[in-house]
This record gives structure tokens, C-alpha cells and sequence, in this order.
DNA sequence: CCCAGCACGC
DNA sequence: GACGTACGTGCTGGGT
């Protein structure tokens, strides 16, 4: 046979801190085998490596559901899956991105069999065992199940990518990502825990202050992390607002947006907002990371989703390292803490603009594709068009409104969105937008272009063909139906980008094996990529990844990647 | 254990 | 008249 299918057993969910308790393996429908291995760490490696030639035979393809997880468990003990794979997982993701992928629905769906589920072996909740618990009988027909139903739904999906054109996306984009995501999590990243516990010193100081001085100015003590409470305090007893708005559950709404219209009314508003950002600072980031740090390798080992996203794009968890904060000074202080390797350096590259370029690519343009090329500062461009001035006498007022007009063309704008971001009126929000398109008219046409498509074939593909289903674009209910219809001009714009950096990704780590650098792919963050680099290799790392990222893709609109370096992730970016 | 509300990123 | 900008993950509070 060519291929095999291939499934580990082990104690755990993290890949990285799981230990094996068995692999089994099928090469044809309805046979599987079962390796059971040993708790003793000697021992089991020298039974894996007894597998050695199976998983690492270059000529035969690995299926599995979710494979990199299998991928990161072996490498640890000292195999690599090596040749091309196919994972289930990700095969049914780009059939069907936002149904489920996990194999017992697949296997009831495509293959009308129940398996055994996992809480049936080890239970689940608190008094969930070890998969090492299990005896042997028990566990043996649960992995080879698992083996030989991925082994049938690859038989399934090979044929439905062919139908769905999806096969060069697949064995071109997602196959050869996944080991790189695999490399990526075991690599990991560096934390200074002394930074930060003494950042975590001072925030709770500032915090405890604002605190008190937040039950002065309001003259009662409530709990701050409350909503509720804070929304009962700032509309019941101070009332700060006759017809405050409410959410939908009827609570009165204290988000962000509320609360900044308040802060004249009471001193106590601007304070609670303070708090919240310390709070979150301090309770997602500051004092939840160093408690993440793996034991024996000291990193930071975050998971890259290759199956979530309604688009294309990656996600991360546990932590997730996608969503660090920059936006705020104190927040962004928090990205010093995230550093290289003794004797290398954090470097960054990020693609600049890249969805409003690919607007400009997929939409043709004209004026759009030319302040592109002329590497005019895209934002002052546009204003300079929509209010019939030379660039240099834009204003920051002017640039700023074009800027979120910019945006909001990428999310599918509406006047009344772009009127409460910008804080203007619904009139001057429809006016700026008459604007854009007079300026922009082929943009305006890619967006009609797209929702016609959507309405004809019931979804709207990337540049690459990923697809995405939108059943209530015909919706007669327009709240539906206008979400439907920003999905088609998001969707595309989005996911060509997701699918851009995959490209990039691959490329870039392929040319770290060939040239023999030491340098790691560390993290993604949607248009940005950050590595540990030995310091020597920075010339060399720095020309090998802005190459490869504005190249990742042939376009007539320029792909710019910008980069930086330094001794921690907020001195690079 | 689950959901709502909120806040962080792109 | 309501709705009102895409995609995510994690924490806390508060209900069951």
C-alpha cells in the first residue's frame, strides 16, 4: 500500500507534555493494529524507534485526524512522520469550514457508523482517567478503530477535494503546513518571568489605588468585575444616563463604547475603565503566562488551529499568543517579556496593507492598484482623492476618515457603522462614502460583484479557491441577509490573505532547512511572523523572509512585508 | 457547567 | 423599526 493511516494514544490533550500509550496503525479498510507502549520512557523510546522505518519511510503517505498532534508526540520520542500526509481533520474543513470536524461526527456523517467516544474509555470531567488506565483490550479496539475510520474517510474526502477543486489548496497549502505548525508549537517561545513579576507588582499597586479611589468617587464599594454591578451602580444609583442602553439579557451595558460617552458625566467612569484594562492585563496575560511555561523546556507552547476559522485564517490557544496586547503603553510594555534564545535575536515581519492590496488586486482598481504602486501612503491617498486635495494638504482629520473608511470597505461598510465609528453624522457618514466610490469605482463594483456571486453559487472563494458556504445570502430576512452579504466581501479578502502567509510559511521554512540555519519560525499573527535567530544569521534570516513573504504569491499589486529586530518582541515589531 | 459580557488581537 | 464592520480566545460573574 501507499499510504497508512496512523493514530497515537496518550495520556493527554497537549501534544507537548503528553506521554504515549500506544499507536495504532491500518492499511486497509477494517484491519488496524495496536502497538501498546511502555509507561517507562527508555523503554518506550526504544520500542518507537522499532517504528522507525514505517513512520519515517519517505515514499508512503501518513493519514490522520489532526495528524500534527500525532506528529509532535512522535518527534518527542524521537520519530518523525515523514512523507506526504493527509489529515482528515483539515480535508473536511475546507469541504465544510464551519461544520464540525472532530472524527466521531465524521465518521457518523460520511460513513454512518458510531464510534466508540473517547468519555466512554476514560469518563470525563473531574474524575476522568488516564488513557493509561484503560486495559488493553479496551484501548486496543478504540485505536484501531480510530485508525480505520480515518483510513475509510480518507478514501472519502481524496474523492470530494478532486470534486471541490480544493486538491492544490489542500496537498499544496494545508499538507505541507502542518508539519510547519508542529515545529513551530514544539519550538515555542521565551517568557522573562522576572519581568513579568515585577510588571505584575506594579499593575496590582495601580490597580489597588484605583480601586479605592473608585469607592470614593462613587460612595459605595461594588464589585468591580461585575458588569452588572458596575451598571446598577452608574444607572440606578448615580444616574448617569435616564435611558441607558441595555443588552439583551436586560442588564443595563457598561462596555467600552458606553462607558467613553460617560466619562464627563462622573469621574468614577473613566477610573472603571482603567481598572478593567489593568484587570484584564493582569488576569489573561500577566500572571496566566508564567504559570504556562513548560517544565522541561521552559517555553511558552502555544496551539496553532489549522480547523477553526470561518475564513482560512490560523488560530491560537492555550495561551493564545495572537492576541497579545499593543494597542494601549502599559499593555504593549507586556510584549517585552516575550524574548530570544542566550545569543539570538526576536525578529518581525509583517505584510503592510495586505487585504486593502488585495482589494485592489481582486477589484482592479485603477486608482486603487496606482496609489499602491506609486508606494504612496495609502490612507493620505485616499483622502487626498475623496476630498479633492493634493496628499500633502490632507489633514489627520481627513486621513484618520479614510482610513476607517478603508477598513470598513474590507469588513462591508455600511453609513450608519461608519457614522458611530467615526462619530459623525449618518448625512457626512453617506457622504464620505459617495466619496469613496466616486474615488474607488471599481471597488465598489468587486463589492456587488461579490454578493452576486455568493447569490448565484452559495458561497465565495479565495484566490485559491478556499470556500465560503453562505446559505442566507438569499435570506428574506435583511439582518441575516446583510450579514451574508459582508461575508462575501470579507471572506475572500481574508482568506486570500490567510492563504498568502500559509504560502510564506512554508516557503520560508523550507529555505531554513535547505540553508542550514539554526533561526525558528516562532509565531503567526495574520500578517505578521516572528522567529528566533541566532544572531549571526540575521542578514541572512531577514533577506530569506521578506523575500519570501512578498513573493509568496505573483501579484500585479506589490506584496510589502516591513520587519524589525531587537531583544524582545515589542523592540522588533 | 454554561452563557453573557467584556476585552485583547488582526 | 431594527439593525448597524470581518475573524478569533480567555477571563469573570452569575445563573443553573
Amino acid at each position: 500500500m501507499l499510504f497508512r493511516s496512523i493514530d497515537t494514544e496518550t495520556t493527554g490533550l497537549d501534544p507537548i507534555t503528553s506521554e504515549l500509550v500506544g499507536i495504532s496503525f491500518s492499511v486497509r479498510e477494517n484491519e488496524a493494529f495496536y502497538v501498546p507502549v511502555p509507561a517507562d520512557r527508555d523503554e518506550a523510546e526504544k520500542l518507537v524507534a522499532l517504528f522507525r522505518d514505517v513512520i519515517e519511510d519517505e515514499s508512503k503517505m501518513k493519514i490522520g485526524q489532526n495528524i500534527k498532534y500525532d506528529y509532535i508526540v512522535l518527534k518527542n520520542y524521537g520519530v518523525e512522520i515523514r512523507g506526504d500526509i493527509f489529515d482528515t481533520m483539515i480535508a473536511h474543513y475546507l469541504l465544510q469550514p464551519e461544520q464540525r470536524h472532530n472524527m466521531d461526527y465524521l465518521a457518523e456523517v460520511y460513513l454512518k457508523y458510531r464510534t466508540i467516544h473517547i468519555e466512554e474509555l476514560i469518563g470525563s470531567g473531574k474524575k476522568q482517567l488516564s488513557m493509561r488506565d484503560v486495559p488493553l483490550p479496551v484501548v486496543s479496539e478504540y485505536a484501531c478503530e480510530d485508525a480505520d475510520v480515518t483510513f475509510q474517510l480518507k478514501t472519502v474526502f481524496e474523492k470530494e477535494l478532486k470534486k471541490e477543486n480544493l486538491e492544490k489548496l489542500f496537498y499544496g497549502i494545508e499538507m505541507p503546513l502542518v508539519r510547519v505548525l508542529g515545529d513551530m508549537e514544539m519550538e515555542g517561545v521565551k517568557i522573562d518571568t522576572n519581568a513579568l513579576r515585577d510588571f505584575s507588582v506594579i499593575l496590582t499597586e495601580q490597580m489597588r489605588k484605583i480601586e479605592l479611589k473608585i469607592y470614593e468617587e462613587a460612595g459605595y464599594e461594588f464589585n468591580i468585575g461585575s458588569p452588572k454591578a458596575v451598571g446598577e451602580i452608574l444607572f440606578d444609583r448615580l444616574k448617569l444616563d435616564e435611558k441607558a442602553k441595555k443588552t439583551k439579557t436586560g442588564q443595563y451595558s457598561t462596555s467600552e463604547d458606553v462607558l467613553e460617552k460617560l466619562k464627563d458625566k462622573h469621574p468614577v467612569v473613566e477610573l472603571i475603565l482603567e481598572h478593567r484594562g489593568l484587570k484584564k492585563l493582569l488576569s489573561t496575560y500577566v500572571d496566566s503566562l508564567p504559570t504556562l511555561i513548560d517544565k522541561r523546556t521552559g517555553k511558552i507552547h502555544t496551539s496553532f488551529n489549522q480547523a477553526v476559522t470561518a475564513t482560512g485564517r490560523l488560530s491560537s490557544s492555550n495561551p493564545n499568543l495572537q492576541n497579545i496586547p499593543i494597542r494601549t503603553e502599559i499593555g504593549k510594555e507586556l510584549r517585552r517579556a516575550f524574548i530570544p534564545d542566550e545569543g539570538c535575536t526576536f525578529f518581525s515581519a509583517d505584510y503592510s496593507q495586505i487585504e486593502l492590496r488585495l482589494m485592489a488586486e481582486m477589484s482592479h482598481d485603477k486608482n486603487m492598484v496606482d496609489a499602491f504602486l506609486s508606494g504612496e501612503d495609502i490612507h493620505a491617498a485616499t483622502a487626498a482623492k475623496i476630498y479633492k486635495v493634493p496628499i500633502e494638504e490632507v489633514t489627520r482629520e481627513m486621513r484618520n476618515r479614510a482610513k476607517t473608511a478603508n477598513f470598513g470597505i474590507i469588513y462591508g461598510i455600511s453609513a450608519f457603522g461608519l457614522a458611530t465609528r467615526l462619530n459623525i453624522s449618518g448625512k457626512e457618514a453617506k457622504q464620505l462614502i459617495e466619496g469613496y466610490f466616486e474615488t474607488y469605482p471599481g471597488v465598489k463594483a468587486y463589492m456587488e460583484k461579490s454578493i452576486e456571486i455568493a447569490r448565484e453559487k452559495g458561497y465565495v472563494e479565495t484566490l485559491f479557491g478556499r470556500k465560503r458556504m453562505l446559505p442566507d445570502i438569499t435570506s428574506r430576512n435583511s439582518v441575516v441577509r446583510s450579514y451574508a452579504e459582508r461575508n462575501a466581501i470579507n471572506a475572500p479578502l481574508q482568506g486570500t490573505a490567510a492563504d498568502i502567509i500559509k504560502i510564506a510559511m512554508i516557503n520560508i521554512s523550507r529555505r531554513f532547512h535547505q540553508e542550514n540555519l539554526k533561526a525558528s519560525m516562532i509565531l503567526q499573527v495574520h500578517d505578521e511572523l516572528n522567529f528566533n535567530v541566532p544572531t549571526h544569521e540575521l542578514d541572512t534570516v531577514r533577506n530569506i523572509v521578506i523575500e519570501e513573504m512578498e513573493n509568496a504569491h505573483k501579484m500585479n499589486v506589490p506584496l510589502i512585508a516591513e520587519c524589525g529586530s531587537g531583544q524582545n518582541w515589542l523592540e522588533a515589531h
